[in-house]
DNA sequence: CTTAAAAAGGATAAAATTGTCTTCTTATGT
DNA sequence: ACATAAGAAGACAATTTTATCCTTTTTAAG
């Protein structure tokens, strides 16, 4: 459904977000460990997300990354955008090009429909809201 | 969503069925060049789709592949698990291991429905089902 | 100004997925 | 039985995704 480093990318920007009141940065080893994913991989990713402006990040001593305000407000569907792109939300089942409303394959109005309902649920999903439920401990995020 | 592989072999079916009138079996050839994938590549998932019986082959001069009626009210779902698995309708938004109902990520209950969605109507349609809107003509499978 | 801590960036490697090629096996018609 | 036309199977190759390592740049503190 969508990739392993959009996962780790989900994760991640949860994780800092749910710094925000702590008013804290978080260093890249510290967030790895935390959505337990590789170091230098995570490093990839969040340098990805900065650049989209998806969190923020700040080099040198007391450097690491950090969540403003408004990047609260970001929805879901922009990391997976950053990361994946929005093909998932757009691309035939069956793998055809011209599909479409006008050009249907045998699944396409059935399909749409999901489609539809999960990029409505991912641009309503925000990062702070999720980094919410996070903090009031009734989810986590380590694997193990 | 669902892999590549996953998508020429639902392809591939749906043309297939498509012939079930017909009483005629198809080479590997001709699928491929239907369905726009290698041919090699497209012999491995027929044979993965035969060996689950989704669809039928026999060897020999004459030979190719078809489907018996019983194979045309297969639901697409039993194509995916063959190629992919189920684990995209299981699997956590998040890719957190332990998520579920009782230790939900902060997506879970959310992207469960739509999970639950997706399987559904993957259940519900049947190969036979789509094979019969190709041959009303609304649709089509090649890619150009 | 120097040192050190952290992210950024580039080159490379490992793993997974997709794709190819060659040989083996099975079935059909003569 | 034989020749031939098909799929089955296995080994190999290319591509994409995931992951690692090393160097450079930026920033803060002393």
């Amino acid at each position: 459904m969508i990739s392993k480093s959009c996962k780790y990318a989900i994760r991640a920007c949860v994780f800092v977000a749910s710094k925000v009141n702590d008013d804290v940065k978080v260093s890249m080893k510290e967030i790895a460990n935390e959505i337990e994913a590789p170091v230098a991989f995570t490093g990839k990713i969040l340098q990805m997300l900065n650049k989209r402006r998806i969190i923020t990040s700040l080099k040198g001593p007391y450097g690491g990354f950090y969540c403003e305000k408004y990047q609260l407000e970001t929805p879901i569907l922009e990391i997976v955008n950053a990361i994946d792109g929005l093909a998932v939300f757009k691309e035939c089942v069956m793998g055809l090009h011209q599909c479409s409303d006008q050009h249907p394959c045998p699944m396409h109005f059935e399909y749409s429909k999901t489609k539809e309902a999960l990029m409505k649920s991912f641009s309503e999903t925000t990062i702070g809201s999720l980094a919410d439920k996070l903090i009031d401990g009734n989810s986590y995020l380590t694997n193990n």
